[in-house]
This record gives C-alpha cells, structure tokens and sequence, in this order.
DNA sequence: AAAAAAT
C-alpha cells in the first residue's frame, strides 16, 4: 500500500515523497479517501498516528480541484479553516500544511494570539486559502473584520476533547455559525464523551468513523517505569537521572508553571541545560525555547500541560513526569510525545507517596502495570509501600505536617559529603546545597557535563526558594489556612 | 488540580 494507491494527485505525492514518507500509516489509509470522497469524518486517533497528514494531504486535495482558477468562485479566499486548541499546536498544523501544499499554488497561514496583529492582518489580506488558527484570535480577527468566513468550504477541529476542556465550545459554535452550512466537516478527539457527540452532531453531516485501535491507546514502542521517591528528594532524583543519560534529551512534565520555571533553573544551575515552557511566558519564548528543544540546543525541556498533547518532536527518547498527572488521559498526551513512528521512548515517571492514587488510575487505563524501580540514595517516604495509603482524597493539617516531617527526615539521611583524606585535596565547601543535593556524589557520565559553580551561583541567586526550616512554616500555614 | 486561550 502506498500514498499512489490513496488516489492523491501528483503534486501531492510528491510532496509526500520530498518529506521522505513512502508509506501511508493506518489512520491515514482510512482517512485519505474518505476525506478525498468529500465525506465527513469523525476521528477517534492519537496524535503520533499520522493523523496531521491524514487531513492535511486529502484536504489539500480537495481545495485543488480548482485551485486559484479564474473560474474559481472563492479564488484567494478563506476556503479550509483548520482550528487547534493550543498555539504550538496550530503552529505544527501549519508546518504539515505548508510542506504538503508545496507543489500546489495555495497559500495558508497561522493566525495565534500572544503576538502582534498587524502582521496576521497584512498576511490575511493578501488572499490566503487555508488557515489554522486557534479560537480566541480568529474570533478577534472575525471582529475586527480582518477575515471573512463565508467562503469557507472546509473545517478541521483537532483536538476536539482538548477544546472542550479549555472551554472553547462557546468560541466553537459561535465560529460554526459564521460558516456556510454546506461545507465538508472533520472532527478529530482522542476521546468521545456526550459532549464531543453532541459537538459532532451538530457540526457533521452523516460522518463517516474513523478509528485506529482503542487498545493502542498507548504506543508499543513506549518503555514505562514508576520510580518511587520522596517528593523532596524527586528534583534530585531528576538530575542524577540525567546526568546518567548525559546525551539524551527529556521532555520533563510538571504540574504547575511555577514548578515548571524552579525546576528549569535547578537544573541549569546543576549543569544540565534545561528551559521551561508554560502559558505564562510570551509566545515568543515559547517559541523559541520550542525550536532550541527540537533542534536539540537544549537537552531538557520542562513543560506544563501545554505541551502535552500532539506536539511532535522527531525522535524524542524520554519523557518524564516530574509530577504524576492527575488524570489518567493526560498520562496517556503527555508520555505520547515519546516512541512516535515506531521509534522506541521512555516514559519515567517519579512518584511520591501522596501520588499513588494516580498511579492505580492510569495503570488501569492503559491496562498495564508499570515496574517501580527504587533509585538506591532515592528512597521513598515508607508509606509508599503501605496499602491503601496515600493520596486519597484531602489530607488534614495534622497529615500535612507529618509529610514535612518525612520529608525533612528523608534529606537527613541523604548522603552526606565524604570526608576528605587528611593532608588530601579539599573539595569545594558545602558539598550538599540547601535543597539537599549532594554534589560530592560520583557521578560520571559517559561525556563531561559542564560544571557551573554552583556554591557561588546558588548563594548569589535572590530569588531562591525558601530555605530549609522556613518551608515547614509555610505547610503548616498552609494546613490551617484550609480549615 | 492546574493548565490552556483574546486583550
């Protein structure tokens, strides 16, 4: 079976052929046709799947049947509205579309708020025929009256559960009503709830199911492990993970922005290079810090959510979850940006004993246990291993104040600095840093990491985290602030 | 539970 078979025309076949793909993937033989057969579709895939490229190259197809032609009646009109929940997102959609059309007279662009208008504004004008955006600025562009819809002959919603989740369904339906009625429709989730139906209903016309396998929910090629660790110890853990994989570059999630940003400076004050990406940072940083990462300038790249689901970085080996994600489904997005195409990954995650619960869920939605594996000098709180304990639920302020007790006694029996040899070499006073990081360790990756002097760096650095023997304070607070 | 998205 090849792309020839899928009836795609020449311009796209070779499209296809300077991407370097000769083989379609399963959800692309299914959808290929459908879409070229001007059906709707309503797509149950995964990204990683080949799913971009399923809608993309059929889609791209349709629009060419009467390209640009003076007998057009939409000539340099908006013609395919492609929408994506997140920027990035959008982004890669654009990409896909932009390498496939390459051989055909279209023009598409990307439409995301977090930048400047103006240049969106110009590109607009000049007649562009496919446009991927995401909600919230092309409904600003829709007010502004920078861009008409009423030409459109297609729509694209991917990700369709992730919009839903954003809450963009209002955004959603207002845009579906400033479309013509008769227009070709595709709808892609990862999951089918009653509201995705009922979204499904009212946007497809008898669509045709396009499914790629449930139980490959997640990729074969994907290697789990859980390893247990106290949770003050896991950004210790994380580096000594690292500098054992030192040529290795990990995508590491974590469940807040501001953990997300403290733990990119960790690292990069333990001499691993590592940036963060969150919605509080511009776009074009996040940009940029995107781009570093794929392009493999920087090794570690720490994410909230936002760059959980179908972002696609070529051969990414490890993903890490820093923080164990709260639901099961985003366990599933967020390790899926590992073994993509058939390529092996990792997915490590460090789990602490109030995450246990989290564990049991995902494990029952992926319908695999996952080993645990006790990092020696990375011990868990032993609650860990008890039954039944764990994360259930609220904990009181009393629990709260026993897991900074733990806690705190799990960094006294961390390794302490060697004593050095009388009449030896000294090394650099304090071996151990105030969050416990023990840097008279011997590690020794296979290539030198380089060194930054992290005795100076961290007592000059202002803005450091609490220090110990303050943090327990602000638990407790914490624990009676509930009540 | 938090994150994402228009300003």
């Amino acid at each position: 079976m090849s792309f020839a078979d899928l009836g795609l025309i020449p311009e796209l076949l070779n499209a296809v052929a300077d991407a370097g793909y000769t083989e379609p993937t399963p959800i692309q033989r299914q959808a290929i046709p459908i879409v070229i057969a001007g059906h709707d579709v309503m797509g149950g895939a995964q990204t990683g799947t080949g799913k971009t490229a399923g809608f993309t190259l059929p889609l791209l197809q349709r629009l060419a049947r009467h390209a640009n032609t003076s007998t057009s009646p939409a000539r340099h009109q908006t013609r395919a509205l492609i929408l994506a929940p997140t920027r990035e997102l959008a982004m890669q959609v654009y990409e896909s579309v932009k390498t496939y059309s390459r051989h055909l007279p279209l023009r598409a662009t990307c439409i995301y708020g977090g930048v400047d208008m103006n240049a969106q504004i110009q590109e607009l004008r000049r007649g562009i025929e496919i446009v991927i955006a995401t909600p919230g600025r092309l409904l600003d562009h829709v007010q502004q009256k920078t861009i008409n819809l009423t030409q459109v002959e297609m729509l694209v919603l991917d990700e369709a559960d992730r919009m839903l989740d954003m809450g963009f369904i209002p955004d959603i339906r207002r845009i579906l009503s400033l479309l013509p009625a008769n227009r070709q429709s595709l709808l892609f989730s990862a999951t089918f709830s009653e509201e995705i139906k009922k979204l499904a209903d009212q946007m497809l016309k008898n669509p045709q199911m396009v499914e790629v396998a449930r139980r490959n929910m997640v990729s074969e090629t994907i290697t789990h492990v859980v390893h247990p660790v106290s949770s003050g110890m896991k950004r210790n853990l994380l580096a000594h993970l690292l500098r054992h994989q030192p040529d290795t570059q990990a995508l590491v999630f974590v469940d807040t922005k501001l953990v997300c940003g403290r733990l990119a400076h960790f690292l990069e004050r333990h001499g691993i290079s590592a940036d963060s990406i969150h919605g509080d940072k511009s776009q074009q940083q996040r940009t940029e810090t995107l781009e570093a990462f794929k392009a493999g300038k920087l090794r570690v790249l720490v994410a909230t959510d936002v760059a959980a689901r179908g972002l696609d970085i070529d051969e990414l080996p490890y993903v890490i979850n820093f923080e164990l994600p709260h639901t099961a489904e985003d366990y599933v997005h967020r390790i899926g940006r590992t073994g993509r195409a058939g390529h092996k990954g990792n997915a490590v995650s460090l789990v602490c004993a109030e995450e246990k619960h989290w564990l049991s869920e995902i494990e029952k939605l992926i319908k695999l246990q996952i080993p645990q594996e006790v990092v020696p000098g990375f011990e868990p709180e032993p609650e860990f291993f008890e039954a039944g304990k764990g994360g259930r639920g609220r904990r009181s302020a009393a629990d709260r104040t026993d897991r900074v007790e733990k806690t705190e006694g799990a960094r006294e029996r961390a390794p302490r600095a060697t004593q050095p040899a009388a009449g030896g070499k000294r090394p650099p006073r304090p071996t151990i840093a105030p969050d416990g990081f023990d840097f008279s360790k011997p590690y020794e990756p296979a290539t030198p990491v380089p060194v930054v002097d992290t005795t100076t760096s961290i007592a000059a650095r202002p803005d450091e985290p609490p220090r110990r023997g303050q943090r327990p304070v602000a638990f407790l607070l914490g624990g009676l602030g509930r009540k």
